[in-house]
DNA sequence: TCTGGGGTCCTAGGACCC
DNA sequence: TCTGGGGTCCTAGGACCC
């Protein structure tokens, strides 16, 4: 058995770490980031069933006595920075996940710095020493395992996953504990009796497919089987850049010049991010929510990638003009853009069919075809599409 | 019981080229 | 009359994650 160790590093309630941090009058307290909705919420909220995204009114009939305040993104990107030094410190392999969130890959480490439950112990230490913040760690010979055991590990903990005690702490944990399963397929499953990860590991892979779709299926077969090749990989670039406003009922009154100041400043927004991070995108998304809940998004592609104010501007003003029938008479609530299709200007994207059904010679060759063509590192995903059935197994890049 | 802002990836179909 | 094989790109929606 490999013995690959990788960590997965993420900071407990990390918005409202940072606050207690900075306020010791809030302390020991619960304590609420964010107005209308919760974005955070510390462990004493928690304990109250109070939960990240959770309207606000619910969250303080659930805790009345909450201390609510603001969000200092500024503040969060700096703790961040911090903590993000602390993980580069201890290994060169840092994948990031989100601010408050990473994998490190600490195999080989074991001679300069220890075993790795001495490492993520160490990690603990230092966060708490340079950035004051708590920070939960899970051990695992894999990226998945690593997760799950960090969550099972919170609030301020470090779990080891040992190697030959993989499934006994995989398989009784329910279906949601599976990566990719929300709200949505939880009940799919449930639909068919299956609740936890040991009744997915049951099933075969087309049973999982037919309930869940090819990809999901896949990806349940193999996550509730330990099986996950991913590694931890430096230097993913971001794939999209967006930014979007909630309007509320005022929406429904707004009138077009004013919505139009909105464009505007969201795609400034955006385009400023662009130039920062020398970034160009081809693909701009108008993305909208209705008083219904409902959702709507058009897209547009342009000739060339810009961050330009003033191209991405003028499509963003096109995709506005020709979503207006659909706006119509149903209460706008959000508006938003993302440009997408990031420095694609060079990228290949090859498609490559199969006559009848997929054989595993078959997709290895292809996939060496474009090993060869491009090199390994340049292979980022690999889809295989059946005509008729739709997706039949996605490949992850290993 | 009605929410924020930032993202990722999958699914499916159509247009088009040689 | 039906269909060909190989390939690229675009659009829209959905689910999920933090």
């Amino acid at each position: 058995m490999p013995s690959a160790h990788i960590l997965h590093a993420d900071l407990d309630s990390f918005y409202a770490s940072v606050e207690q941090r900075d306020d010791p009058a809030l302390r020991g307290r619960p304590v609420i980031v964010g107005g209308g909705v919760v974005l955070a919420a510390s462990y004493e909220a928690k304990a109250y069933g109070v939960r990240t995204a959770m309207g606000g009114h619910q969250a303080r009939r659930l805790c009345p006595h909450a201390i609510v305040v603001p969000p200092r993104m500024s503040a969060y990107s700096q703790a961040s920075r911090v903590v993000f030094d602390v993980f580069h410190d201890t290994t060169p392999l840092v994948e990031p996940l989100s601010v408050d969130e990473a994998f490190l890959d600490v195999s080989g480490l074991a001679r300069v710095s220890g075993t790795p439950v001495q490492i993520g112990a160490a990690l603990r230490e230092h966060v708490r020493d340079r950035a004051g913040l708590p920070i939960t760690v899970g051990i695992a010979r894999t990226k998945f395992l690593a997760k799950v055991a960090s969550q099972q590990a919170k609030p301020d903990g470090l779990l080891l996953v040992p190697p030959d005690r993989e499934l006994a702490f995989l398989h009784p944990l329910p279906v949601r504990s599976l990566w990719g399963v929300g709200a949505k397929t939880a009940e799919k499953l449930h639909a068919h009796g299956i609740r936890t990860v040991a009744d997915v590991a049951e099933l075969s892979e087309s049973s999982l497919g037919a309930m869940v779709g090819g990809a999901m299926g896949h990806q349940l077969f193999c996550l509730s089987r330990n099986i996950d090749r991913r590694r931890v990989v430096t230097g993913v670039r971001r794939r999209s850049v967006g930014a979007q406003r909630a309007l509320g009922r005022a929406g429904n009154t707004m009138s077009d010049k004013e919505i139009d100041v909105v464009v505007v400043n969201l795609v400034d927004r955006i385009t400023r991010r662009m130039r920062a991070s020398g970034r160009t995108g081809r693909t701009v998304v108008l993305r909208l929510r209705f008083d219904d809940f409902g959702r709507a998004t058009r897209s547009h592609t342009l000739a060339r990638a810009t961050a330009s104010t003033e191209a991405v501007l003028a499509a963003a003003r096109e995709l506005m003009a020709g979503a207006a029938p659909i706006i119509g008479e149903r209460g706008l609530t959000l508006v938003g853009f993302a440009v997408s299709n990031i420095d694609r200007d060079g990228a290949t994207q090859l498609e490559l069919p199969f006559g009848g059904a997929a054989d595993p010679v078959a997709i290895d060759t292809a996939v060496d075809r474009v090993r060869q063509r491009f090199g390994n590192a340049m292979l980022t995903r690999g889809v295989l599409l059946g005509r008729d059935q739709g997706l039949e197994m996605p490949m992850l890049p290993d």
